[in-house]
DNA sequence: TTAAAATTTTAGACAAATCTAAATAAAATA
DNA sequence: TATTTTATTTAGATTTGTCTAAAATTTTAA
């Protein structure tokens, strides 16, 4: 299995969730930022692999053989981004990049040596879920801080947009996981919105909002 | 610079050591297991790059700008199996694989951090020097244990041969770094060498003894 | 010092992964 | 429903790294 093979799969994989249908060939080009005569070849490629299943001017999914092995990727690159963080004091904006290489690298042995030393990781720096030894992981009940209301009471779960410029902007803003917030005020027109953290009043755009994944602790005023 | 390019300048970084003139196609060939047809070509694309000088049916040598990126790739390597050993308790007879997937990551601050992390080791677990931050690195004294004499006193400070192979021999003989041997009988028809350790008689081929790097303690009988 | 042998390079081909441009199919719209 | 627009695939090219076979060069040996 190659390195662009794998991120086929890793991709797919994340867009399934999202997609009803199979996955369309320009949300793969887009997503990798390829054009969609690659992607277009590539499927082919993982078709006859039997890795997805694929029909002309359909889209993609995942096999059973596919999905396995897009879990095992994502295995891989969350529990490398835990090792930064944990092991090493990367930030979380550092690490992703970093987890883009080092995921491709085989060995189970390694792998399972991780796991073990950083004391089988249930969450990564990011908030997203890491698969046991077997693919299994728990959902994360979550929602999008754009998705909410004023005046509701949550807490920072995790990041849908996990690049270093992004994530840089949230440190700024003291923003993290785990961090307690309450909404001073969404604005109807552009959906920006105001939280309360600590006393102090942060701005976010729509699209910051719709990057950062909260839990929601209380839909009632708490002032 | 790509995987094979760092495959190719570790290699020729290796064989500049032995070779007295420059390093021959093929013996880069059969480093690498390749053909001398690919040698010749990468080493054109190489010339052009500045990392080697290289003149057509006369081999190889490093440039300043190769010599360093050699160098660094060795670094990466020897502290990737010093840190599988350290922290992930592989043997040293399960490293080198990884370690030669691991060598082509590309972040200067992970091998920085890792480095850090194992308190900046000097030696790798086969007795090999790693090189700095700064690409300094000490030659380490030593000599091949097939070129010693009956009676001799030494300590086993490296291996030449790194494969999954032969060090596992050298396990079941109980044979390690820092291991103190005495030369009870080395055969003139073959090389084969007879060690006394702790006690225990051991026997070794010519072909393990010239893998085997030692340092003398003494050249005298101290039986 | 010339002929044979070994080494090295070149020529041409191929697989992987990508691209642009053109062709084709599907979806949207009039 | 017919036409236009959009999405997708195919065709043909390019880069990287490899190969085999043939040509060129160097080395060895007669
Ligand atoms: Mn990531
Ligand atoms: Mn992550
Ligand atoms: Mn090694
Ligand atoms: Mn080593």
């Amino acid at each position: 299995m190659t390195f662009a093979e794998e991120n086929y799969l890793k991709t797919i994989f994340y867009l399934e969730q999202e997609a009803t249908e199979g996955v369309s060939t320009s949300a793969i080009a887009d997503y990798l930022d390829t054009r969609a005569a690659s992607v277009s070849d590539m499927l082919q490629k993982l078709a006859k692999k039997e890795l997805i299943e694929y029909k002309k001017y359909y889209g993609a999914i995942l096999t059973h053989n596919g999905r396995n092995h897009a879990i095992l990727v994502i295995r891989r690159h969350r529990l490398w981004e835990t090792f930064l963080v944990e092991k090493l004091h990367f930030g979380w904006e550092e690490v992703h990049e970093v987890a883009e290489q080092l995921e491709h690298i085989k060995s189970e042995k390694l792998i399972n040596a991780m796991d073990k030393m950083l004391g089988y990781p249930k969450i990564d720096p990011h908030g997203d879920p890491i698969p046991d030894a077997n693919g299994n992981f728990t959902k994360i009940e979550k929602r999008l801080l754009a998705d909410c209301e004023e005046k509701w009471t949550g807490t920072i779960v995790g990041v849908k947009d996990t690049s270093s410029d992004f994530l840089k902007i949230l440190d700024r803003k003291q923003i993290n996981l785990g961090t307690v917030f309450y909404i001073l005020n969404k604005e109807k027109y552009d959906g920006s919105i105001r939280l309360k953290i600590e006393d102090e009043s942060i701005a976010l755009s729509q699209k910051m909002a719709s990057n950062i994944y909260i839990k929601v602790i209380s839909m009632q005023n708490s002032e």
